[in-house]
RNA sequence: GUGGGUAUAGCUCAACUGGUGAGAGCACCGGUCUGUGGAACCGGGGGCUGUGGGUUCAAGUCCCACUAUCCACCCCA
């Protein structure tokens, strides 16, 4: 038997409607802030990615792309995550040319081969917001803004924003230098990762869980207390605007981001309901990596969202499963007797004409199994269909849950239907 | 890449310390019931017990390897 590939996952047709309906939610919020959905390849080349996320990344470091070459001898990747291919699109056809202020937002699947987890998967799907070409402060929050918008529409409870600033490259690598001054001094007593990750990124030993180096870490210099002038200004901007508008964080000194190109603000939302990868959305500013792929010094600010993890969060405080999103055809148009295939193909597009979803089963002439099957599809309504209803010109409408049965035109029982319709939606 | 748990029907799980043809519930199909479903009753199909080796008179059960899956580390959405 055929297997999935290890860290993929298969959506059913009873749990796709709750997909679609965190899609529609989120798409809706984008559309709200006035954010344009952009679409790019899943496949692009592969440095386009090593320069995006930053070779120090693990992304790059461990290997976990997906690359290969392709038969003209391209090196191309799956993208490992959004924002080094929207900043491509952005930058090779000139969006900054318009003069204002790109709000971009994309969904797709992106790629890691790391190994699978709860929460994290070898093929998942994130959706991105990208606010490109605003420096200030406030385009931090609006994203901010978004992801508690976000998360109020769909009803969940218990996250928290984790809230952090990693300076610039004015004050960074002053601050650097003063973490790597300290924990070179503790060398000896951080663990053997740690002693790594000090030659290649530093700023990882501070996140670091072994409790060794969590002593050695409490005591470390934070870069929000070594901020320059400017970045202090506007982490303090960050906070003021936040509280004004009622949103709560806390302060995260030792959030890191692991993709290389942030600056400035960073920010989590996690949810105690996650286990172990309880990250669900994250982001920060990028006002580096438009220059660097090419393109114009410009500042940017983004974030993207686990379309999994969230969907996992919606069940866990909503405590609806993904199988109650499920929304059956209307209507089932039970034949009853044989040679009734075209009365049944009338009413059936007479249905879908006015918007009313509508289903049969074809092999089926005895009214007993159309109703087991209507049943199985939790379908509201059945109309029914015989030799009487044929002759006279008529249909018979039955209620599935009360089994109430009406008998009228199949004009007045299309305008019935619909007004029920509208009510149940 | 590393560590631990798990692997029996489509799903959830049984099968005493190894011992006669591997069971149940749900689901599925059919019948009781040829124009009235959800219930009940009766019947039916389905499993080389994850794969491959080994120990034994005898393996779903014990041992080894592999694979898959779950959880965790690393890291990340």
């Amino acid at each position: 038997m055929y297997q999935k590939l290890k860290g993929t996952y298969d959506i059913l047709p009873s749990e796709s409607d709750f997909f679609r309906y965190v899609m529609q939610e989120v798409s809706s919020i984008a559309g709200l802030y006035g954010y344009k959905e952009i679409q790019f390849p899943i496949l692009e080349y592969a440095n386009l990615f090593q320069r995006g996320v930053g070779d120090s990344s693990d992304i790059v470091v461990k290997k976990e792309m997906y690359v290969f070459e392709d038969r003209g001898h391209r090196l191309v990747a799956l993208r490992p995550e959004g924002t080094a291919g929207a900043v491509r699109l952005y930058i090779e056809n000139g969006l900054h040319m318009s003069g204002h202020t790109q709000r971009l937002f994309y969904i797709g699947p992106m790629f890691r081969a790391e190994n699978p987890q709860a929460g994290r998967y070898r093929q998942f799907t994130q959706f991105g917001f990208e606010l490109i070409g605003d420096p200030s402060p406030d385009a931090d929050v609006e994203l901010i803004a978004i992801n508690h918008h976000l998360a109020k529409r769909l009803g969940i409870t218990g996250v928290t924003l984790y809230l952090n600033s990693i300076g610039c490259r004015e004050c960074r690598p002053v601050y650097q230098q003063r973490l790597t001054e300290y924990l070179t001094s503790h060398k000896d007593g951080l663990c053997e990762d740690c002693q790594m990750r000090l030659t290649i990124n530093p700023l990882r030993v501070l996140d670091c869980k072994e409790e060794i180096c969590q002593r050695i870490v409490r005591q470390a210099p934070l870069q929000y207390e070594h901020l320059c002038e400017a970045c202090q200004a506007h982490f303090e901007a960050v906070k003021a605007s936040l509280t004004s508008l009622g949103i709560a964080f806390e302060i995260d000194p030792y959030l890191v981001r692991g993709l290389d190109y942030y600056n400035r603000t960073v920010f989590e939302f996690k949810s105690a309901s996650l286990g172990a990868q309880s990250t669900f959305s994250a982001g920060g500013r990028y006002d580096y990596l438009v220059k660097d792929l090419g393109g114009m010094d410009t500042p940017a600010t983004g974030f993207a969202m686990g379309m999994e993890r969230l969907a996992m969060v919606i069940e866990a405080s909503t405590g609806k499963k993904r199988t109650d999103f499920y929304r059956p055809p209307f209507v089932y148009v039970a034949g009853i007797g044989e040679s009734l295939s075209q009365a049944v193909w009338q009413a059936l597009s007479f249905l879908r004409e006015h918007g009313i979803s509508a289903t049969t089963e074809f092999r089926y002439t005895q009214l007993k199994k159309h109703l087991k099957s209507a049943d199985k599809l939790r379908s509201s309504y059945a109309v029914l269909l015989g030799e009487d209803e044929v002759q006279k010109g008529i249909w018979t409408l039955r209620n599935l849950q009360t089994g109430e049965q009406i008998q009228d035109s199949p004009a007045e029982i299309v305008a019935f239907l619909r007004a029920k319709k509208e009510k149940a939606d």
